[in-house]
DNA sequence: AAGTATATCACCCATTTTGGGGGAATAGCT
DNA sequence: AGCTATTCCCCCAAAATGGGTGATATACTT
């Protein structure tokens, strides 16, 4: 078949029989194909820029280097590279992390033939596959804690300060003066038990205060 | 029929059409009811409290209050109300921002029977449904930027910076002294052609450079 | 009616932090 | 040989910070 118009697909994955069934089912469409498939994420990233993937399939459960650093790796030497992880931990905390250093969906190792396929469609087209549970965490890690001790305007000077605004420019922005800005501070340091700026934005970030 | 174990269900729609529409799909099945339906978000909110809804189907498109602070204001009243956004605007920025502000997901007005019911169905088990593209969306928008013009250290301090942290503390951090620190952070001025703090970390924030 | 939380403002004071100006040395990569 | 990155040093004045001890007014709850 002619390669020329398919879009390159890179597997990374220690489990024999994933990685051939993954190659098979992909060298089976017309539109993409495997030009190489990895057991172990340090070999795939001394091969990238000879491979040239659009997409990388990438396990998370990997011997040597840990497949949420090989993300990172990935996509800092190569951030045109799309990656979709490949796990067997539907919902965990490392899917999460994944999402964070950068890749773009995952779908699970039983996946069907059309589940793989989709994934890697909506990829190309722009899309982040995943599921509705990990959705609904990459949502929830934006949205504030509704039981916050702040009242509003203290988190409204929290957040300034989080901007790395001094005190009198709190007080500009929200128009009062630099001591009133100033007497909500201490407020806050009280609410959250700490006693400097730091502090109080790393309490407030953990808590999603802020 | 026995609305006692069927889930309270509110809409909030100006479309008629779409909205007695809605009213009847969901009417229609044994697991969900709609307690009330209104044409705009000031109403629905007076009366949030009295209908008690488990989840509410939002429109942003509105007369009077904008979509986006409705759901600011009802996440704030009563957070543990889901809300499944109703848009005619498939991957806008205003779906992104509803998300923000404490939505659980999407579906587009001229979504099947199916499909109403399926994003109501993974809501309630604590999914949050929406497009691939909305979540590639979503996800993006914690991933950092490939093209800093900082190197890995800059970054780092800055990121430290951001966190609320002196130059006396980064420089603990990092294992290197005061001096070294301040240097950085001169660099990273220079660089974003910034020359303060909360600039500094405004336009980092701003292109995703941390 | 009393209490509590919120939001506003004021003054004092010592210590730190910040930003800008000069440098300089080492390493690594091209 | 030049460039970037990383490390470190000194000087200095202005600004910011955190803690203290107040006051006043509004609003909501009990």
């Amino acid at each position: 078949m002619n390669n020329y118009f398919r879009s390159r697909i890179v597997i990374v994955e220690d489990n024999d029989a994933v990685r051939e069934g993954f190659s098979l089912i992909i060298n089976s469409v017309s539109n993409y194909y495997v030009v190489n498939a990895y057991d172990n994420a340090e070999d795939a990233i001394k091969n990238l820029r000879k491979d040239a993937p659009e997409i990388v399939l990438m396990d998370l459960e990997l011997p040597g280097i840990n497949g949420i650093e090989a993300i990172g790796v990935i996509k800092k030497n190569n951030p045109n590279i799309q990656l979709i992880v490949n796990t067997i931990y539907e919902n965990s905390e490392l899917v999460f992390q994944a999402l964070c250093a950068g890749a773009s969906g995952y779908i699970t190792k039983n996946s069907s033939h059309t589940e793989l396929l989709d994934a890697i469609d909506e990829v190309i087209n722009g899309g982040a596959p995943m599921s509705s549970k990990i959705a609904k965490m990459v949502v929830n890690s934006f949205q504030k804690n509704p039981n916050s001790p702040l009242s509003s305007r203290e988190t409204q000077v929290l957040e300034l300060l989080s901007k790395g605004k001094s005190y009198s420019m709190i007080a500009q922005e929200l128009f009062i003066t630099k001591e009133t800005a100033k007497s909500h501070i201490k407020n806050i340091y009280s609410k959250l038990q700490v006693n400097s700026k730091s502090e109080a934005i790393a309490k407030a970030t953990k808590e999603k205060l802020i």
